[in-house]
Parts: structure tokens; sequence; C-alpha cells
DNA sequence: GGTCCGATGTTCCAAATAGGAATAGTACGC
DNA sequence: GCGTACTATTCCTATTTGGAACATCGGACC
């Protein structure tokens, strides 16, 4: 949970800047929710403006005042060399934990004994519907893409997202099987 | 958030008491670390205990308080019938979240931009280790399920979660490969 | 022209979670 | 008899979540 100051929440925010130029609170949270969100959680709105105001007193990102005689006036921030260097310093030393997930239907899949036939099947198939429509988002994503190198690691992971939500798919086939045959 | 008064992480204890007898927080705890944490957050001691209480008031388990003359006195917790009847009630009608993932390793792969080819490569081979380990724990757990049709469920995830360490250390490998090919 | 709606933009608050440190008693090997 | 590891619980702090509340702007619509 330490290393110097700044959460992985902060880095990964950081991360996000690092594509985005100068962004608003609210498109922090808008790129985090189309990019961040197929592998990480993506952090509440309050978090991003809390977490913002911390890199900003850590110099890690630089804040500007639009002028209040323009459109909506918003506070954009952008990454300072600070900011960079920080970030390149803990890809390169911050441990990698293993993931952690919360998966809410293989948690209620382990307690079947206490779920009925008919609401685990549901469940299951509409978990079926909900990684159709992933990948779909995700694929669109993907083609966004293109083979622009400046976008070759975010099109990594969105393969890599897309060969998992396939993979989930097959693998809940593979249950509804299992279930629909009579236990021994 | 609110469901009632008790939080996931409560009705995922539920869950695990509904297996487990009665059990100390601390074995409460443990056992989590063995199930749980394969498919989800395994709650912090701290947590553990808490929503022990917190479940304790509402009557869905029951403690006892261990006679002070035996070994080390401790506080187990059973499940009460209230309790397996709130956990039936949450499983059949609490809406099912799409998983969410903390993924580190592809956190970093998409700020790949900022990595070292050197780094990156043996991140993933680390991940590849990694998960090699947990194949291992996993297989060894599934096999102590045997074919006993009290872990049925269990043995569903425990099969589930191995395809799916198969399928992740395969995605590591294509990224791999990608990484080393020049880029276009 | 006025009015409603949805998007933008920010702040605030309460609760849940995470991650350990601190504290103790007990068992067990040596 | 002593050190170490395991059992057991409590406490503290920081992070994170999930929204409500507030305000402003741009268009659509009548």
């Amino acid at each position: 949970m330490r290393q110097g100051q700044i959460s992985t929440t902060g880095h990964a925010l950081l991360g996000l800047l690092s594509f985005a130029g100068e962004v608003s609170g609210y498109e922090l949270k808008q790129l985090a929710d189309r990019t961040l969100r197929f592998f990480w959680v993506s952090p509440a709105m309050s978090q991003v403006y809390s977490e913002l105001g911390t890199l900003d007193r850590a110099g890690l990102v630089e804040a500007r005042e639009e002028a209040a005689n323009g459109p909506r006036p918003a506070r954009r921030y952008r990454l300072t060399p600070a900011g960079e260097e920080e970030l390149r310093r803990w890809l390169a030393q911050s441990d990698v934990g293993f993931p952690v997930i919360k998966h809410g239907v293989a948690l209620r899949l382990f307690l079947g004994h206490m779920v009925s036939p008919d609401r685990m099947e549901e469940m299951l198939q509409r978990y079926t519907e909900q990684l159709e429509g992933r990948t779909a988002e995700l694929a669109q994503i993907r083609e966004g893409l293109g083979d622009d190198p400046a976008y070759r690691y975010a099109a990594l992971v969105a393969e890599w997202g897309q060969r998992y939500y396939r993979e989930e798919a097959e693998a809940v086939q593979v249950v509804l099987e299992a279930l629909s045959r009579p236990r021994t």
C-alpha cells in the first residue's frame, strides 16, 4: 500500500495522463471507464478528483485553470516531467501482485448447494450474454486502435481481453453442461 | 453496497460458514484464504472479525464462547437458521455484477510504452511462473475434493479456475511472441 | 424566446475494505 | 527453560467505493 505517497490508482491515473494530454477530472474518469475498466477497477469519480489533488500537490501533474470567460470553466491536468519520471520508476520497481478477481458468478456457483438449478442456469446464461456484450465493446475498441504503433500495447491488452472473454464463455458452457448432467 | 445491512463480504462469509460448521474468526480467515481467494478478495483479518460481529448482532450467526479451562479459548461461530435463510435469499435475489479484475500485469502491459523491453519480458515470465504455482495449488485442492457430491460445486469452480490459469498462461505466451516480433 | 434534458464538472459524505501492527496465550522442538 | 511458530483477537489508519448534491452549459423542442 505504501510506495512513496502515491497509491496504485494514482499511478494508473498518471499512466492514463501519459496518453491523454490535458484533461479535466471528468474526462479522465471517462477515459478510465473506456480503458482501465477492462483490466482494473475504474476509480470512482470522487477518487479521481482526490487523487488528482494529491498528484498535484506532489508536483506529478500540473493544473491549469481555464479562462473564466470561456465556456464551462474546468481545471485541466497534465503530466509533468516529474510525473513521467515517477511513473517510469513505479513501472520499473513496484512489485506486480497476482491478479485479484471479484467474480460474483464463480462465488455463487461455489455456493451452488444453496441455489435453485433454475436460478443458477439463468445466472450463467445472463453472464454469457454480458460476455458477448463486453466482447463486442472490446472488439470495437480494438478496431479503433488500428495498427498505430502509439497504441501497440493497448492493442495487445485489448486482444488479450477478447481472448479472455471468449474463454470465459466457453468455460461457462462447460459448467452448464456439467450441471445438466445428472450427478452420479 | 446496500442490501439490508449485510455486505457482499458478509454474505460470502455466511457462505463459508455453510460449509464449515463451527469456526473461530481465525479459522474462517484461513478457510477464505484456501477457497474464496481464487475467485474473490479474501477479506482482511480485521474485516472477518468485524463482519462476524455484525452478523452476530443480526442473528445470522451464533457465537459460542469456549470453556475457559480448555486450551486456547476462542469464540466459535456457526450459521443460524436465519443466517441460512438470509444466504439463500441473497443468492436468489442479489444482482450479480460483471466480474472486476485488478490485473497488475495487464495494467503494466497497457503502459508498455514506458517500460523497458527487458523488464516487460521479466514481468511476463514471472507471471507465468506464478500461474504455474497457482495451477498446482488448485490442482491439489481439486484432488482433495474428490467426487464427493458435497463438494460438487466447489469442484466445478476449481476446474474453472484451472482452465482460466491455463488460458492465461497461453495468452501470456502470445503476448511474449508479439513483443518479440519487431514492430512494423 | 423560454424550458426541459442530458452532458459536463466538481465537491462532499458515509460506508466498506485493505493491510498490518500490536498483543497474548499455547504448543512443540531442542 | 527458551525460542519459534501458530492460534486468536483487537486496533488503527489509509484507501476505495458509491453515490448524492450542486452548478453550468448546449441543444432540442414547442
